[in-house]
DNA sequence: TGTACATCAGTGAACGCGCGTTCACTGATGTAC
DNA sequence: TGTACATCAGTGAACGCGCGTTCACTGATGTAC
């Protein structure tokens, strides 16, 4: 019927205040308030508050492992391709720090609760890493330790910079980055080698 | 006067009732329930309970970084002291995983308001980077960035293995993590450098 | 060795407030005739 | 083009429950004399 707005100005203003002070943190009259509209509406969009921050949530996250998967389907070579998911990842963060910051906090409280089987962003980095494998380019590797050095670089990266440990946009950093997640994974498979 | 246990008991209680569902998650009924004693007698031991998670977690987060700064002043060379350094996490974490996933749920709350400069697990980090610069072992780096790599690897695997992508210790991979953790700081310098 | 007293970790009931959710309602928009 | 009606995003007040905190109290322990 009508077509107000109103549904973004309430999906931003949570994920805003998500971010700052985290789900538990923040109260329905807090966002109500923020997208100026009465506690009563924000039911019109959401059954309740834990809905509303798994579904913003889910939609963030299965967006972003959907989007570095299709950076895969475009490249060839291992490197290549941990490059363009590296520097995806950078620009999203420059563009929305905030998105970031409350995916990070409220992953621990929704995750658990989320069906990401195949969507989340862990899977492109494992099937990058698999690829790299059968294609020779890579030697064995227990493929969860060498996709937890990739995203655990790029992440710690995000927080720091979340933090203010480190300033400046992260695209400009994203090639040594990738550079740095190479040379793990490569550091992993050579110990895997050897053992 | 009396000296029970109970102090630790609920110290123990509280880590692991917060490691498992969040410090807004657990209730004060719920510890005092866990700990075997009255809501009322939680308040002889702690003033409120935020200033219990608060506490519990600075203890821990400065004991860890206390114990990883000591290592660093045995070791000598760059790959000697990330290697004990990791080696030492890894075995802290397989000691107790719950505390582990106490600290990364809180971080976020705590953190920003514990004096954590020099104290912190991060500055240990940082010193055996900055040190290997300093004795010529790395080139220069931007040290946070550095820092997060190292942290990133490491605590992404912890990660992981909470919520059961990785099983069985972690101990046994501490070699290879710090094969990992080294690679990508040395592959950072080499891009620094270039630039 | 006794006795009186201070201390303090414990109890358990009560308080009160903040918060998520509900509900009767309003009024604008789209649709059927 | 009107008129009657269904729909539904909005309002704002009220509800009620869970939770952190308080408080008067108890009784065991350590200490002074």
């Amino acid at each position: 019927v009508r077509a107000t707005g109103v549904k973004a100005k309430v999906d931003h203003a949570a994920i805003e205040l998500f971010a700052a002070r985290g789900v538990d943190g923040v109260s329905i009259a807090d966002i109500a308030t923020a997208a100026g509209i009465s506690q009563g509406a924000l039911y019109r969009h959401y059954r309740s508050k834990d809905e509303m921050a798994a579904q913003l949530f889910a939609e963030a996250y299965r967006r972003t492992g959907a989007e570095l998967a299709a950076i895969g389907a475009g490249k060839q070579g291992f490197a290549a391709h941990i490059r363009g998911m590296v520097e995806h990842f950078c620009g999203l963060y420059d563009a929305d720090p905030a998105l970031f910051r409350f995916m990070l906090l409220a992953q621990h409280d929704v995750l658990p609760e989320i069906d990401d089987s195949g969507s989340a962003p862990v899977a492109a980095i494992e099937t990058a890493i698999a690829g790299a494998i059968s294609a020779g380019e890579l030697g064995a590797v227990e493929i969860e330790l060498a996709a937890a050095a990739v995203m655990g670089i790029v992440l710690q990266s995000a927080l720091f910079h979340l933090y203010g440990r480190v300033t400046g946009p992260l695209l400009p950093r994203a090639p040594a980055l990738a550079r740095a997640a190479i040379a793990a994974v490569e550091a992993l498979a050579r110990g895997q080698t050897r053992a």
